[in-house]
DNA sequence: CTGTTAGCGCTTTCAT
DNA sequence: ATGAAAGCGCTAACAG
């Protein structure tokens, strides 16, 4: 078996200029597109001996190098918190179908300390899908030292980084008005910080609807948990354990939601008919699942999320500074909670 | 409120070096390490005004341009195909615990294509969780121009890089044996390729305990399906609804036991009682849903998958060259799969 | 059309 | 104890 590879280093720009007998311009010329403005600028010949050259080593660009000279370094990073959430799953697939024709890799960063790594590590644009509250001024910090910033949060103003809100309050309203259409016991599965006490505008908004309708909040419906499946199921369980259950389940996301659908199942209850269940988010698995999640979400999110990044990553789209974008949000009604009208109300 | 930070470009090391008064070099030695060998080399005061000067500017090196000098990126990358798959989720982990404290950053690549990336990006070390048929000389390419690659593989030979061997075979042996003691209508879960066979080890032991116990492998009971949870979910439910449906399902991977409880639950059957499940992989999300799932896996797997890598990636421990990492297998015994005697038959 | 050269931000001898 | 300077792999002016 012919030894087609070499010494055990990767073959540099002036290896490839030495066995093709051409200087390093040349190759990088060759290799990395057109060279000043106008015409072609190489010659045919050459280029062959370039490219048999380089394929002969096996020779790609250090982008570690490229990336010192252009100031670009061809990637994106998508900083994940929850990796195991469907959403996480559809921001990375988004952004992958946007980048690979750009010859733009995405890396995904799970690690929560993304402001310690953004500090060192550089991309041509990064995605970040949850501010916590100690870090409510990095945003600002990384975009004025240069990182190019798209972060995902209801309440943060753009200053030289974009935010993406989802206006998931009016939305979740949507989702709670469809529920208060036939239900009067109507629990809530909310992920809670270690203080145990519910927060954010998704919560908000069952809190709120409940208000607005003459219904006071139950504690014991409202099934706080710690963000990990388990939990939601764990939580789920309780609520719909109750003598006198919530005839149905408004859950803070898709995830939760689809835990409470097993639960309820395994449960005896008949999800859609015995309790309605009604996720937050419109996620392709809540979608899929059977029964099929009714959920509110966002239209098109994600692949706008996706072009957004990639312009600006790309610095192309002669689009205006940093700002906010906004998306409107949309009711899909599934199996899971039916229309209800009068004669079929639950109460 | 004071505006701490520049200019929208990232300070250099020049910058902090003109700030405090003394040479780029100065900047190096006091924050990046010791200098020459022996003593200290380092005057307090010169040492603070670095430090403080780093401070003020929000100065972080280049990890690019250190890359370049030190070739290395103080970066591993994951690549993992299927990252919705717990098993991956438990890989991200193990390796972030392994890496913070040695400041190095994990990075997924949740793209298929490895090969193209990884001859372009660089990292320390390398993870790869499944090299398809297509890419089965890519690993020794790569590690031959450098690339320090540790693959999950059962086949591979290490050729300049290390091949990690779960042994799954045997291990799943473990599984059908503990289902045929008290079972002789075994479904089984997989998932396959588009060519609609079943293919590889896992399936390969479901077979051959069969043949070994004497009973053939019913296509009806063979339930594939397209390695996502709802695919999973669907193949189960057409399992189960069967007439004469198995009393025992084995799934070859986890996340399709998973879905395959949800699955019988929702057609009304106990699991570990009307249906036995058991799944092979052995993952937390298993250990810790209701019904605890009964599974097969390697012990200790991911935190000495972690520890190779991570000691492939700083080069410390001065173990030998690239070889061969086996797992031995358990069975783990719970509740989804209990264990069962001659009088508690199901058949 | 091709080669020479400077320099990106950083580390690292080698002088001082 | 500190600084000057070379050079990592690459690209981009500018000559030729």
């Amino acid at each position: 078996m012919a030894k087609t590879t070499g010494t055990g280093q990767r073959p540099t720009i002036r290896m490839v200029a030495e066995l093709a007998g051409v200087s390093t311009a040349t190759v990088s010329y060759v290799l990395s597109g057109r060279r000043g403005d106008g015409g072609p600028g190489v010659s045919d010949p050459t280029a062959d001996k370039v490219k048999s050259a380089a394929e002969r080593l096996g020779y790609h660009p250090n982008q570690a190098a490229r990336a010192i000279r252009t100031g670009r370094t061809n990637t994106v990073i998508l900083s994940l918190t929850m990796l195991s959430d469907p959403w996480s799953l559809s921001v990375i697939e988004a952004v992958q179908r946007a980048a690979a024709p750009l010859g733009i890799t995405p890396m995904i960063l799970g690690d929560a300390d993304w402001v310690k790594v953004l500090g060192i590590h550089n991309a041509d644009a990064v995605f970040v899908d949850a501010v916590g509250a100690k870090e409510r001024d990095a945003p600002r910090r990384l975009a004025a030292t240069g990182t190019t910033l798209v972060v995902f949060d209801e309440l943060l103003e753009p200053e030289g980084f974009d935010v993406i809100r989802s206006l998931a309050g009016p939305g979740c309203e949507l989702a709670m008005e469809h529920l208060l259409n036939g239900h009067r016991r109507i629990g809530c599965l909310t992920a809670v910080p270690s203080s145990g006490i519910p927060v954010g505008p998704r919560y908000a908004a069952y809190a709120r609807a409940l208000e607005g309708a003459g219904i006071p909040v139950r504690e014991d419906y409202v099934g706080g948990f710690d963000g990990t499946t388990a939990g939601a199921y764990a939580a789920a369980t309780r609520l719909l354990s109750l003598a006198d259950r919530p005839t149905a389940v408004y859950a803070t996301t898709d995830f939760a939601a689809v835990s409470a659908i097993n639960a309820a199942q395994r449960l005896g209850l008949a999800v859609g008919k015995d309790v309605d269940i009604i996720g937050v988010g419109n996620t392709v698995e809540g979608e899929r699942m059977s029964p099929s999640l009714s959920s509110v979400g966002p239209v098109d999110f994600f692949d706008r999320l996706a072009r957004l990044l990639l312009q600006r990553a790309t610095g192309e789209g002669s689009d205006a500074g940093p700002g906010v974008l906004d998306f409107p949000w949309q009711l899909f009604v599934r199996e899971s909670a039916p229309h209800r009208n009068a004669a079929a109300r639950l109460y």
